[in-house]
RNA sequence: GGAAGAGUUCCCGAGUGGCCAAAGGGGGCAGACUGUAAAUCUGUUGUCACUGACUUCGGUGGUUCGAAUCCACCCUCUUCCA
C-alpha cells in the first residue's frame, strides 16, 4: 500500500489540486511540503497534532516537511470560519507562542540539517513595504473572487476587517516566498484553510508560472459536525501544564461511540488493517476496549509511555472500583489548618472542585459529593482528616487530600 | 462626516420605573438510567455570614422613596447615506 492509498484509507484527506501529481510526489519521497501554524495560543492542541502526525507520516516516507510558524500572520489573524472579529495579540504575545510552539513540535517532529525545517514567516512578513506588496502581489488577486469565498460568508452579518480580510494574502505570499526560497511544491493544512491554500498555489502560477499543490485535511469533528478537541474549559492542549495527562486521556476515554474508529485512523499509527478489523468486530460495549487503545496510543504518543501507563492504572483503579490511586490530582494542606475537621465546602473549593462555596453547596446538597465512598450530603460537614482522603466528585473526577 | 438602531448573567435572547438575581433556549454541573458512551428524564446554574443580606444588565454621572428600565455625556458595535 503506497502512503498516498493509506492516507486515503484513513480518511485523512478532504481536498487535494490534482490527486495523480501529488500522490506521485510523496509516494516518491520526493514532496516538500508546508504546514502552516499560527501562534494564537501558548500550546499545541489536538487539530494541530493531526497536522503534526501528518507530517510526520510523510517524513518517514521520504518527504521534507517544513513547519511554518506564523509570527507574522499571527499578527494579523484569520478570519476563516470564525464568527466573530479575533482579538488582536500582541507582538509580546505571539513572540511567546512562538517559542511555546517550537518547543512542543521538536519534541514530534525531528527538526535540523537533511530533516525537518522551522521557519517563521515573520522573517518576511515583517519587512514587506505596502506599496511593493500591492503592485506585486495585490495586484494577483480579485477582490470579487475573494468576496464570493464561502469562508468569509459567516462574516457577511457580523463584518470583516480589512486587516483580517489580508489573511488570505499573506498566507499566499507565504507559499509563494517558501516555493522559490526552499523549493516548496505543497502545502497542507485543515479542511478549512482550502481557499487560503489556493491563494498561494495561484499566486505561484501566476507570478511564476509553476505549478504547486495543495492538500487539506480531514478537520477533526465529531458524529454531530462540531470539532473535537473543545471541552467546557477550552481546548485538549499538548501541554501537560495545560491540560494534565490524566485529563487528556480521559478526553479520549470518554470520546463518543461513534467517534472512535475516525480517531483512530486520523490520530493514531495504529495499523490500517487493524483498526478496520476493529471498526468490523467491536460494537457496543465492546468498543470501550477501543477507547481505551485510542486514549493509550494518544497519550503515549504526546506524554510518552511511562505517563500513558500511569494514566491506564490510575483509570483502572478509578473505574475498576478498587479506587486508590497514586497519580490522582491531589491537594496538601498542612495539619494547622485541619485542626478538628475542615468544612467540606472550604475543603471543595481549597482542592478546585468547585470555584465557590455557592457552587459546593449545590454539589453537596444535590449528592454529588462522596469522601472515601461516602456520600456528603450535610453542607455543614466537618471532614476529618488524619492522613488522607480521597473526595469523589460526580462520576468521574477524583480527588486526593492529603496532610502535611 | 450625516441619519437610525443596538450593547442584559458563560453564550443566544426576553425584559421599557417597584411583583427582577432578571423569562426562554443553548451550554455547564449534579442526580436517575448505562458501558467512564450517546440519547432521554429530573434538579441546578451571581456571591456570601444561604429562610437573610450583598453585588450584577457597556461606562460615568443625574432624576426618583425606588432604575436593567427615565435623563445627560462618553465608549463600542450594526445598518443606511457619503
Amino acid at each position: 500500500m503506497t502512503l498516498y492509498e493509506e492516507l486515503k484509507r484513513r480518511g485523512l484527506i478532504a481536498q487535494v489540486t490534482n490527486e495523480e501529481e501529488i500522490s506521485k510526489m510523496i509516494n516518491e519521497g520526493k514532496a516538500v511540503f508546508y504546514i502552516g501554524f499560527d501562534p494564537t495560543a501558548d500550546s499545541l492542541h489536538v487539530g494541530h497534532f493531526m497536522a503534526l502526525c501528518l507530517m510526520k507520516r510523510l517524513q518517514m516516507a521520504g518527504n521534507r516537511p517544513i513547519a511554518l510558524l506564523g509570527g507574522g500572520t499571527g499578527l494579523i489573524g484569520d478570519p476563516t470560519g470564525k464568527t466573530d472579529l479575533r482579538k488582536m495579540l500582541t507582538p509580546e504575545t505571539i513572540q511567546h507562542n512562538v517559542d511555546c510552539f517550537k518547543k512542543q513540535m521538536s519534541k514530534f517532529i525531528e527538526f535540523g540539517e537533511g530533516k525537518a525545517m522551522m521557519v517563521n514567516n515573520a522573517d518576511w512578513l515583517l519587512s514587506l513595504n505596502y506599496i511593493d506588496v500591492l503592485r506585486e502581489v495585490g495586484a494577483c488577486f480579485s477582490v470579487n473572487k475573494m468576496l464570493s469565498f464561502e469562508c468569509y460568508k459567516q462574516r457577511w452579518e457580523r463584518g470583516l476587517t480589512f486587516l483580517e480580510f489580508n489573511y488570505m494574502i499573506m498566507q499566499s505570499y507565504d507559499f509563494y516566498m517558501l516555493f522559490q526560497k526552499y523549493g516548496c511544491n505543497m502545502q497542507f493544512g485543515g479542511d478549512d484553510q482550502w481557499a487560503n491554500m489556493l491563494g498561494g498555489t495561484e499566486l505561484i502560477r501566476k507570478k511564476l508560472g509553476k505549478d504547486a499543490h495543495a492538500m487539506t485535511i480531514t478537520l477533526l469533528t465529531n458524529s454531530e459536525g462540531k470539532k473535537m478537541g473543545k471541552t467546557e474549559k477550552g481546548a485538549v492542549w499538548l501541554d501537560p501544564e495545560k491540560t494534565a495527562p490524566y485529563e487528556f486521556f480521559q478526553y479520549w476515554r470518554n470520546i463518543g461511540d461513534a467517534d472512535v474508529i475516525k480517531c483512530l485512523k486520523l490520530l493514531t499509527f495504529i495499523p490500517i488493517e487493524e483498526i478496520e478489523e476493529m471498526e468490523r468486530t467491536l460494537e457496543g460495549a465492546a468498543l470501550n476496549s477501543a477507547k481505551e487503545r485510542l486514549a493509550y496510543e494518544l497519550t503515549t504518543l504526546i506524554h510518552g509511555k511511562e505517563e500513558a501507563d500511569k494514566c491506564l492504572q490510575a483509570a483502572h483503579a478509578l473505574f475498576g472500583g478498587s479506587g486508590a490511586s497514586e497519580d490522582m490530582p491531589t491537594t496538601e494542606i498542612p495539619a494547622a489548618e485541619i485542626g478538628e475537621g475542615i468544612n467540606i465546602l472550604d475543603l471543595l473549593v481549597r482542592c478546585s472542585l468547585a470555584p465557590s462555596k455557592s457552587e459546593a453547596r449545590r454539589l453537596v446538597t444535590q449528592g454529588g459529593i462522596a469522601v472515601d465512598d461516602n456520600k456528603v450530603t450535610n453542607s455543614s460537614a466537618l471532614v476529618p482528616i488524619s492522613d488522607s482522603i480521597i473526595i469523589k466528585k460526580g462520576k468521574k473526577v477524583y480527588h486526593k487530600v492529603s496532610v502535611q
